[in-house]
DNA sequence: CACATTTGTAGGAATTTCCTACAACAGATT
DNA sequence: AATCTGTTGTAGGAAATTCCTACAAATGTG
């Protein structure tokens, strides 16, 4: 199976529920992710890996039962091929990343990043690569992000306003004097442009974007 | 405008970028949850309440600068029909959830339940009702789905199976010997059944399901 | 036995997704 | 000024998905 289709295999080990289950939707809406298996606590994980076989562990620095890392460590010694995800409580520094990329740890994401973060590190690691931030600014669009929609054009950012607010297809299209088919090139075009695959992106990127300061 | 189709004005406070990503993210799939604000810290959120005007706040009770429960009842005080969900560290006592009750606070769910008991806590407030749990015992589906699934015919419950191991639907179609109609059909008639609306629902409670103590 | 409900199956219409196409426009180059 | 290239505005085709409806056969109930 080539690497261009191969499932990512992933188990995830989030202490809380609430947050576990809306990661997880999160990333079951992404068609090529396979769960293997989850747990809130450190000692389940290690007792699964084996029979869960996965390729990628998420796990909390901060388990309730044991500390992330050394969970961390004792699955790479059990499996050396796993990529390992860790998300940290507070953004590391450099000499405790170090720690970690020494450990073997492939990523580490801190809860005060922007889930797309986590979402574009996942795929960034399954394939063994070393990935390490946060280089962005918490809670603002990235400059990239914020360059990309000044870069559409203005009846793309028309369109993209309606669509944010909710705006049903058929509305729009009678608003704008164009077709819905001409309605849905636009929004396939502003998709791709900002690099967005769902509604609540870009909904929660135009709110933030035009709210300044205000997330 | 009627009760039914109006817009759930939502306002979220929390502290973790991650985390309140990823239940934004989820919350804004439902089409009829507009989301007029949000913050990380309580005085950032008791500023932004006059110029949102949210029906509904979502607020964890741990906040970073504040004690979440100080908030919302200043909240309250400033908008007296507001209705907060209140997001605790852990299940609440009964002798707590007297006071929260009686600062106003209509709902309160734990970090330790199910992202399905804050959806449904959400739409059922937002009409000013009071609503209080966990009932459900977390990280296993409740009994309700699973006598759902239970009472799935089983032409239904090896379809579900199948879509939930992501399947293509040409191909489910093409081993049971029936036409692509057919099985979204079945797929239809299953997320009814099991009162589901996207495929991560599915994909978790079939994997957390057959597991077992999987979670 | 009669009746009601469920199951298995599938179509219609509308919507959405993915992709392609083309004329007009705008900017860069010669 | 002419030509070339890329972008914009617009929209169609095909396939997939969603929502709804329909019907014969099977099953369950009184």
């Amino acid at each position: 199976m080539s690497q261009g289709n191969r499932k990512l295999r992933l188990y995830v080990t989030i202490g809380q529920r609430l947050f576990r289950d809306s990661l997880l939707f999160q990333l079951l809406l992404h068609s090529d992710i396979d769960l293997v298996g989850e747990s809130e606590s450190g000692i389940d994980t290690l007792n699964r890996l084996e029979s869960a076989k996965p390729g990628v562990l998420i796990i909390e620095e901060n388990l309730l039962d044991n500390d992330g890392l050394t969970i961390a460590e004792n699955a790479l010694s059990m499996h050396p091929t796993l990529s390992i995800l860790l998300i940290s409580d507070t953004p590391v520094s450099a000499s405790r990343l170090a720690i970690y990329l020494e450990s073997g740890i492939k990523a580490v994401v801190s809860k005060h990043q922007p889930i797309q973060d986590l979402v574009k590190t996942l795929f960034y690691i399954r394939n063994g690569q070393v990935y390490v931030g946060a280089w962005n600014k918490p809670d603002t669009p990235s400059q990239g992000l914020i360059n990309a929609y000044h870069a559409l054009s203005g009846r793309e950012r028309e369109v993209a306003e309606m669509i944010a607010n909710r705006t049903p297809i058929k509305e729009i299209a009678a608003q704008l004097g164009v077709s819905c088919k001409t309605v849905h090139s636009y929004k396939d075009r502003i998709f791709i442009k900002l690099g967005f695959e769902r509604l609540p992106e870009l909904i929660l990127f135009m709110k933030r974007h035009h709210n300044g300061a205000a997330a």
